[in-house]
Order: structure tokens, then sequence, then C-alpha cells
DNA sequence: CTTCTGACA
DNA sequence: TGTCAGAA
């Protein structure tokens, strides 16, 4: 027979359990989806409806966030691994840090930093 | 009770 | 990021 699958693409979880199986704070979540990290589908109530696929894409960006914490590095490499195909769960990971690293040491516009660095952003 | 948005001691 | 307010 035909196995079925569970339907991880189906967004039905309220914020509540996003935020037990992810760790994150309902402040981290919406931040993250302000800022694009994550797309987030609605109720017509307005209320956040995520799919066993978005928590796991919750824990990408959790994963990536503790590496590198610059939203702007985080929503690239993320964009990117959306249009490459096969990347397994774990290889997904070290994809993401080599970009990471070759992408991401100093290249900001030296212009305009001061000389001391600050907090995240 | 849970979630949402906006704001800030 | 935390947290509080006011509304839904």
């Amino acid at each position: 027979m035909v196995q079925e699958k569970l339907r991880s693409d189906l967004a039905i979880l309220p914020i509540g359990t996003a935020i037990k199986l992810t760790g994150l704070t309902a402040r981290q979540i919406r931040y993250y989806e302000a800022n694009d990290l994550i797309k987030v589908a609605r109720s017509q109530s307005k209320q956040r409806l995520f799919s066993l696929d978005d928590l796991q894409q919750l824990m990408e960006i959790k994963a990536l966030m503790n590496t590198e914490h610059n939203l702007e590095q985080v929503r690239q490499l993320l964009a990117r691994s959306k249009g490459t195909v096969v990347h397994s769960d774990s290889q997904l990971r070290h994809t993401l840090q080599d970009e990471i690293l070759l992408a991401s040491p100093f290249n900001r516009n030296s212009a305009n930093y001061p000389s001391t660095f600050k907090g995240q952003n």
C-alpha cells in the first residue's frame, strides 16, 4: 500500500505549539517572520498557522542565528537553500556553514563603520 | 485562556 | 529580546 505521509506542509499549528516544539520565543518567531526569514500562514482571524515544515524551517533559522546572528545573512542563505534542490538535513547545515564562512567574515561596507563593533543588529 | 500588534522603562 | 497594554 502507498504509505501515506504526514502532511508536513499543512499549516495548522498555533504559535504556542511552535514555541514548545522549537524552543524559540513568540518574540523571536514573530521577529523572524517580520524580517522575511520565514513565511507563515494566517487564519482568517490573523492567527499564525505553522506547518511541520515551518517548524523545521524555524529550527534551521535557530541554528543559523546561533552561528551568524545577522538577519540579512541568514535571509540570504535561507533563500538560496530554497532553490538548491537536494540538501539532506545535516548536509544543509554544512552547506550553510561553508557559505557563511565564505560570504560573511567581515564584508560589510567598511565605509560606515565607526571603530568598534556594536551588538548584533 | 491564547494570540496579535505596537511600543519602550 | 523581554515585556506590558489593549483588543480580538
